[in-house]
DNA sequence: ATGGTTGTGTTACAA
Protein backbone atom coordinates (compact mmCIF):
# COMPACT_ATOMS: atom_id res chain seq x y z
CA UNK A 1 0.00 0.00 0.00
CA UNK A 2 1.19 3.62 -0.71
CA UNK A 3 1.02 6.05 1.35
CA UNK A 4 1.00 9.89 1.05
CA UNK A 5 1.28 13.08 2.58
CA UNK A 6 0.86 16.73 1.01
CA UNK A 7 0.39 20.00 2.38
CA UNK A 8 -1.57 21.17 -0.31
CA UNK A 9 -1.86 24.54 1.24
CA UNK A 10 -6.10 25.21 0.84
CA UNK A 11 -8.04 23.06 -1.10
CA UNK A 12 -10.27 24.81 -2.79
CA UNK A 13 -8.16 26.60 -4.47
CA UNK A 14 -5.57 23.41 -4.96
CA UNK A 15 -8.57 21.02 -5.75
CA UNK A 16 -7.64 20.41 -9.43
CA UNK A 17 -3.98 19.58 -8.74
CA UNK A 18 -5.11 16.91 -5.71
CA UNK A 19 -7.68 15.15 -8.12
CA UNK A 20 -4.88 15.48 -10.49
CA UNK A 21 -2.58 13.54 -8.55
CA UNK A 22 -4.69 11.35 -6.73
CA UNK A 23 -6.13 9.56 -10.20
CA UNK A 24 -2.31 9.26 -12.08
CA UNK A 25 -0.36 8.07 -8.50
CA UNK A 26 -3.12 6.33 -7.12
CA UNK A 27 -2.24 6.56 -3.83
CA UNK A 28 -3.98 4.47 -1.00
CA UNK A 29 -4.09 6.71 2.00
CA UNK A 30 -3.17 10.05 1.72
CA UNK A 31 -3.00 12.73 4.81
CA UNK A 32 -3.64 16.38 3.71
CA UNK A 33 -2.42 19.29 6.05
CA UNK A 34 -3.66 22.94 5.34
CA UNK A 35 -6.53 22.58 3.94
CA UNK A 36 -7.88 26.02 5.27
CA UNK A 37 -11.49 25.18 5.57
CA UNK A 38 -14.28 23.86 7.57
CA UNK A 39 -15.51 20.53 7.34
CA UNK A 40 -18.46 21.31 5.54
CA UNK A 41 -16.71 23.41 2.65
CA UNK A 42 -14.17 19.59 2.10
CA UNK A 43 -14.84 18.62 -1.32
CA UNK A 44 -15.78 15.13 -0.05
CA UNK A 45 -17.43 14.51 -2.98
CA UNK A 46 -15.41 15.52 -5.66
CA UNK A 47 -12.87 13.20 -3.43
CA UNK A 48 -15.48 10.04 -2.92
CA UNK A 49 -15.56 10.17 -6.91
CA UNK A 50 -12.24 9.21 -7.09
CA UNK A 51 -12.55 6.24 -5.30
CA UNK A 52 -11.25 7.38 -1.62
CA UNK A 53 -13.37 7.47 1.53
CA UNK A 54 -13.17 10.98 3.14
CA UNK A 55 -12.21 11.93 7.03
CA UNK A 56 -12.08 15.81 8.00
CA UNK A 57 -10.67 17.81 10.73
CA UNK A 58 -11.23 21.52 9.79
CA UNK A 59 -10.62 24.63 10.71
CA UNK A 60 -11.88 28.13 9.34
CA UNK A 61 -9.08 30.30 7.36
CA UNK A 62 -5.71 28.75 9.07
CA UNK A 63 -4.47 24.91 9.12
CA UNK A 64 -6.93 21.89 8.86
CA UNK A 65 -6.40 18.27 7.93
CA UNK A 66 -8.03 15.66 6.12
CA UNK A 67 -7.35 11.80 5.80
CA UNK A 68 -8.25 10.14 2.08
CA UNK A 69 -8.18 5.83 1.72
CA UNK A 70 -9.00 3.75 -0.27
CA UNK A 71 -10.16 1.28 2.45
CA UNK A 72 -12.59 2.33 4.90
CA UNK A 73 -11.59 4.36 7.46
CA UNK A 74 -12.12 3.24 11.02
CA UNK A 75 -11.51 4.33 14.42
CA UNK A 76 -10.95 8.37 13.66
CA UNK A 77 -9.85 10.66 16.03
CA UNK A 78 -8.76 14.44 15.79
CA UNK A 79 -6.55 16.33 18.00
CA UNK A 80 -3.59 15.21 19.71
CA UNK A 81 -3.94 14.13 22.85
CA UNK A 82 -2.33 15.94 26.06
CA UNK A 83 -3.81 19.57 25.83
CA UNK A 84 -7.98 20.12 25.92
CA UNK A 85 -7.55 23.56 25.28
CA UNK A 86 -5.73 23.49 21.84
CA UNK A 87 -8.21 24.24 19.18
CA UNK A 88 -5.79 24.42 16.56
CA UNK A 89 -6.73 21.94 13.67
CA UNK A 90 -3.33 20.10 13.09
CA UNK A 91 -3.67 15.88 13.76
CA UNK A 92 -6.17 13.24 12.47
CA UNK A 93 -5.85 9.70 13.32
CA UNK A 94 -7.43 6.73 11.97
CA UNK A 95 -7.16 2.83 11.15
CA UNK A 96 -7.38 1.87 7.30
CA UNK A 97 -6.14 -1.70 5.90
CA UNK A 98 -4.86 -2.62 9.15
CA UNK A 99 -2.64 0.41 9.95
CA UNK A 100 -2.82 3.52 12.06
CA UNK A 101 -2.18 6.60 10.25
CA UNK A 102 -1.44 10.19 11.75
CA UNK A 103 -1.70 12.66 9.63
CA UNK A 104 0.12 15.93 11.17
CA UNK A 105 0.32 19.58 10.32
CA UNK A 106 3.19 20.77 13.21
CA UNK A 107 3.41 24.28 13.83
CA UNK A 108 5.67 26.39 12.42
CA UNK A 109 7.28 27.83 15.47
CA UNK A 110 8.79 31.07 13.83
CA UNK A 111 9.37 33.55 14.86
CA UNK A 112 12.00 32.38 17.75
CA UNK A 113 12.00 33.23 20.38
CA UNK A 114 7.94 33.70 21.28
CA UNK A 115 4.96 32.04 21.73
CA UNK A 116 4.79 30.31 18.56
CA UNK A 117 7.59 29.05 19.14
CA UNK A 118 6.73 27.69 22.53
CA UNK A 119 3.76 26.12 21.27
CA UNK A 120 5.34 24.13 18.72
CA UNK A 121 8.02 23.05 21.19
CA UNK A 122 4.94 21.90 23.63
CA UNK A 123 3.17 20.57 20.63
CA UNK A 124 6.32 18.17 19.41
CA UNK A 125 6.52 17.00 23.42
CA UNK A 126 2.74 15.92 22.93
CA UNK A 127 3.64 13.79 19.95
CA UNK A 128 6.34 12.36 21.69
CA UNK A 129 4.13 11.03 24.58
CA UNK A 130 1.61 10.13 21.78
CA UNK A 131 3.84 8.46 20.05
CA UNK A 132 5.34 6.61 22.53
CA UNK A 133 1.73 5.39 23.78
CA UNK A 134 1.24 3.91 20.45
CA UNK A 135 4.86 2.06 20.43
CA UNK A 136 2.93 0.18 23.10
CA UNK A 137 0.52 -1.18 21.13
CA UNK A 138 3.42 -2.99 19.09
CA UNK A 139 1.69 -2.33 15.74
CA UNK A 140 2.11 -1.22 12.29
CA UNK A 141 1.65 2.95 12.28
CA UNK A 142 2.70 5.63 10.11
CA UNK A 143 2.64 8.66 11.56
CA UNK A 144 3.08 11.20 8.70
CA UNK A 145 2.97 15.35 7.67
CA UNK A 146 3.55 18.49 7.63
CA UNK A 147 6.79 18.54 10.83
CA UNK A 148 8.17 22.12 9.76
CA UNK A 149 11.13 20.94 11.18
CA UNK A 150 14.51 20.49 8.78
CA UNK A 151 16.15 17.46 10.76
CA UNK A 152 19.51 18.07 9.41
CA UNK A 153 21.70 20.99 7.55
CA UNK A 154 21.27 18.77 4.65
CA UNK A 155 17.55 19.21 4.62
CA UNK A 156 18.25 22.59 3.25
CA UNK A 157 19.44 24.48 0.46
CA UNK A 158 20.70 27.20 3.46
CA UNK A 159 21.71 26.14 6.63
CA UNK A 160 23.66 29.26 7.69
CA UNK A 161 20.65 31.40 6.13
CA UNK A 162 17.85 29.50 8.10
CA UNK A 163 20.47 28.63 11.35
CA UNK A 164 17.80 30.65 13.46
CA UNK A 165 14.59 29.61 11.96
CA UNK A 166 12.13 27.74 13.83
CA UNK A 167 12.31 24.38 11.39
CA UNK A 168 16.10 24.30 12.40
CA UNK A 169 16.44 25.54 15.94
CA UNK A 170 18.32 22.99 17.96
CA UNK A 171 15.33 22.48 19.95
CA UNK A 172 13.07 21.48 17.37
CA UNK A 173 15.71 18.96 15.60
CA UNK A 174 16.36 17.55 19.34
CA UNK A 175 12.86 16.97 19.68
CA UNK A 176 12.65 15.08 16.22
CA UNK A 177 15.45 13.21 16.83
CA UNK A 178 13.64 12.07 20.21
CA UNK A 179 11.35 10.33 17.48
CA UNK A 180 13.45 8.51 15.87
CA UNK A 181 15.04 7.62 19.28
CA UNK A 182 11.75 5.73 20.35
CA UNK A 183 12.62 3.57 17.33
CA UNK A 184 10.62 5.34 14.10
CA UNK A 185 12.35 5.40 10.61
CA UNK A 186 12.13 8.00 8.83
CA UNK A 187 11.02 6.87 5.56
CA UNK A 188 12.47 8.71 3.24
CA UNK A 189 15.93 8.22 4.71
CA UNK A 190 15.74 4.84 4.75
CA UNK A 191 16.30 4.74 0.97
CA UNK A 192 17.59 8.30 0.31
CA UNK A 193 21.16 10.00 1.07
CA UNK A 194 21.61 14.13 0.72
CA UNK A 195 19.47 16.92 -0.44
CA UNK A 196 15.75 15.60 -1.06
CA UNK A 197 13.19 18.48 -0.67
CA UNK A 198 9.82 18.76 -0.01
CA UNK A 199 8.83 22.56 0.13
CA UNK A 200 9.77 25.46 -2.07
CA UNK A 201 9.07 28.71 -0.99
CA UNK A 202 6.58 31.10 -3.82
CA UNK A 203 9.27 33.87 -3.56
CA UNK A 204 12.82 34.58 -4.72
CA UNK A 205 12.14 31.70 -7.38
CA UNK A 206 12.92 29.02 -5.08
CA UNK A 207 11.75 26.74 -7.59
CA UNK A 208 13.45 27.22 -10.42
CA UNK A 209 16.45 27.69 -8.25
CA UNK A 210 16.18 24.00 -6.70
CA UNK A 211 16.10 26.12 -3.20
CA UNK A 212 14.40 24.00 -1.01
CA UNK A 213 13.57 22.34 2.03
CA UNK A 214 13.02 19.00 3.29
CA UNK A 215 10.49 19.42 5.89
CA UNK A 216 7.70 16.56 5.17
CA UNK A 217 8.04 13.28 6.71
CA UNK A 218 6.58 10.26 7.20
CA UNK A 219 7.76 7.91 10.36
CA UNK A 220 7.57 5.01 10.74
CA UNK A 221 7.02 2.08 13.36
CA UNK A 222 9.09 -1.04 14.35
CA UNK A 223 6.40 -3.20 12.73
CA UNK A 224 5.61 -0.67 9.46
CA UNK A 225 8.87 -0.44 8.74
CA UNK A 226 9.44 -4.12 8.57
CA UNK A 227 7.03 -3.91 5.57
CA UNK A 228 8.95 -1.06 3.97
CA UNK A 229 9.42 -1.57 0.36
CA UNK A 230 10.31 2.15 -1.28
CA UNK A 231 9.62 6.04 -0.99
CA UNK A 232 10.11 9.01 -2.54
CA UNK A 233 8.80 12.52 -3.14
CA UNK A 234 6.98 13.62 -6.25
CA UNK A 235 8.62 16.69 -7.77
CA UNK A 236 5.59 16.69 -10.19
CA UNK A 237 3.09 18.60 -9.27
CA UNK A 238 5.36 21.05 -7.58
CA UNK A 239 6.20 21.98 -11.21
CA UNK A 240 2.37 22.47 -12.47
CA UNK A 241 0.16 25.68 -12.56
CA UNK A 242 -1.11 27.00 -9.33
CA UNK A 243 1.19 24.56 -7.33
CA UNK A 244 1.15 24.08 -3.70
CA UNK A 245 4.64 25.25 -1.75
CA UNK A 246 5.04 21.41 -0.88
CA UNK A 247 4.83 18.36 -2.79
CA UNK A 248 3.91 15.28 -2.27
CA UNK A 249 6.31 12.79 -0.15
CA UNK A 250 5.05 8.65 -0.40
CA UNK A 251 6.35 5.50 0.66
CA UNK A 252 4.87 1.74 0.13
CA UNK A 253 4.28 -0.83 2.41
CA UNK A 254 4.15 -4.45 1.75
CA UNK A 255 0.95 -6.08 1.96
C1' DA B 1 17.58 45.39 -4.41
C1' DT B 2 16.80 45.24 3.61
C1' DG B 3 13.50 42.94 -1.79
C1' DG B 4 9.97 38.77 -3.07
C1' DT B 5 4.63 35.19 -3.23
C1' DT B 6 0.36 32.86 -2.02
C1' DG B 7 -3.95 32.26 0.51
C1' DT B 8 -7.85 33.68 3.51
C1' DG B 9 -10.68 37.26 4.11
C1' DT B 10 -10.60 41.85 4.73
C1' DT B 11 -6.98 45.53 3.71
C1' DA B 12 -3.73 41.93 8.54
C1' DC B 13 -1.69 37.70 9.30
C1' DA B 14 0.39 33.23 8.47
C1' DA B 15 3.66 30.66 5.99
Amino acid sequence: MKIATWNVNSIKVRLPRVTDWLSTFQPDVVVLQEIKCVDENFPTMEIEDLGYNVAVHGQKTYNGVAFLSKAPIEDVTTGLPGDDSDEQARYIEAVTNGVRIGGIYLPNGNPVPGEKFDYKLAWMDRLIAHAKQLLEWEEPFVLGGDYNVCPQDEDTFDPEGFADDALCMPESRNRYRQLLNLGLTDAIRAFHNGPYYSYWDYQRGAWEKDNGIRIDHLLLSPQAADRLVGSGIDREPRGKEKPSDHTPVWCELRD
